[in-house]
DNA sequence: CGTTGAACCTGTTTGC
DNA sequence: TGCAAACAGGTTCAAC
């Protein structure tokens, strides 16, 4: 489900509503996500939240020192805090206490004023860890520079020195961290670029425009609340909007809005990625799968529909929204 | 260095 | 209608 701009948008929702909180006692359900269950139960009841951020796609939550009245390990003194990552289906957001508990709930942190925070995830893709200070850094080397705060020069050298095909890049976290599926696409098709180009093939101006393409996507799904495709909600239970906006990702068979041509679909790095065939010209040798029945008829269905919500809200005298749905 | 496919797990949508 | 296959925003690992 997320990707940087929905962790994002969770993160600035915790912060609004757990920071300060303490944490009481907490609840586990399954636990094969979680590196070390006992951890998380031995060290977080007593531990205030101090921070919320997002590295990646991942969020850590920053933990207060524990008590330090001597009887605690060296270990639970020191600052520490906890690492989500949401996988797929992975939600994290404060509710009542007394609230029946969503299927699939699988931490509840009971906090001190009663509500309890509370991770839900069916198909358990996230992960949740407790770290101290040392292991915490040692894990986030691993990655590589947050999208929005790298410069061209540098996003230009991490692609274009290399062969694997762009979408592969932009879906690494060890290049960039943060970027998925959904915003991978959308920033190829705003730059002109196929998700099967190889890297080194790009120009230094495509790896320009396709860095610029990505941060003006970035932000504006941040500022939009994320894509909520079939069931992202944010720490306030609220869906995002920036699925609105897609040009290329979930639009195969649909026109481009850019030269009406149908947008196809096929397999790049193991994932399904959308792409205009005619502004993102294809690598010599990539072959494009037929259409399938269901997306065949979608480019017409799409046309009928807008010719017909056209002529309605020339008859009703209304002011029409420029979004496709 | 790269790519591909499978695996992890559950739920929903699509195809016949 | 019903059931099986395909698909889903992510990551990791083995095999080639």
């Amino acid at each position: 489900m997320p990707e940087l701009p929905e962790v994002e948008t969770v993160a600035r929702g915790l912060r609004q509503a757990i920071l300060g909180r303490r944490i009481v006692s907490i609840t586990l359900g399954k636990t094969d996500f979680i590196d070390d269950p006992m951890a998380l139960e031995q060290h977080l009841p007593g531990r205030r939240i101090e921070a919320v951020e997002r590295y990646g796609k991942f969020m850590l939550l920053r933990l207060s020192a524990a008590g330090t009245n001597g009887n605690l390990s060296d270990d639970a003194a020191k600052q520490a805090s906890l690492l989500v990552h949401l996988g797929m289906t992975g939600q994290m957001a404060p509710s009542p206490a007394e609230k029946p508990r969503e299927k699939h709930t699988h931490v509840c942190m009971l906090l001190d004023d009663g509500r309890e925070l509370r991770y839900t995830d069916a198909r358990r893709f996230g992960r949740i860890a407790y770290l101290a200070e040392a292991p915490l850094a040692e894990e986030l080397t691993r990655f590589g520079a947050d999208p929005l705060e790298v410069g061209k020069e540098q996003f230009a050298e991490s692609i274009r020195g290399r062969r694997a095909r762009i979408k592969a890049l932009l879906l690494d976290q060890r290049v960039l961290r943060g970027v998925g599926n959904i915003y991978s696409d959308e920033s190829l098709w705003r730059a002109k670029i196929h998700p099967a180009q190889l890297g080194e093939n790009l120009s230094r101006k495509q790896a320009e425009t396709l860095w610029r393409a990505l941060q003006k996507i970035l932000r504006k799904a941040i500022v939009l609340r994320g894509s909520s495709i079939s069931d992202f909600l944010d720490a306030e239970g609220e869906p995002g909007e920036y699925q609105r906006r897609h040009r290329a990702y979930g639009r195969e068979g649909k026109a481009c809005q850019r030269c009406k041509t149908v947008i196809r679909r096929g397999m790049v790095a193991g994932r399904s990625s959308y792409f205009c065939p005619k502004c993102q010209p294809a690598p010599y040798g990539f072959v494009v799968s037929p259409l399938p029945k269901r997306a065949a008829t979608a480019a017409a269905e799409k046309m009928e529909r807008t010719r017909r919500t056209a002529k309605s809200r020339i008859k009703m005298g209304q002011k029409g929204s420029d979004l496709p749905y």
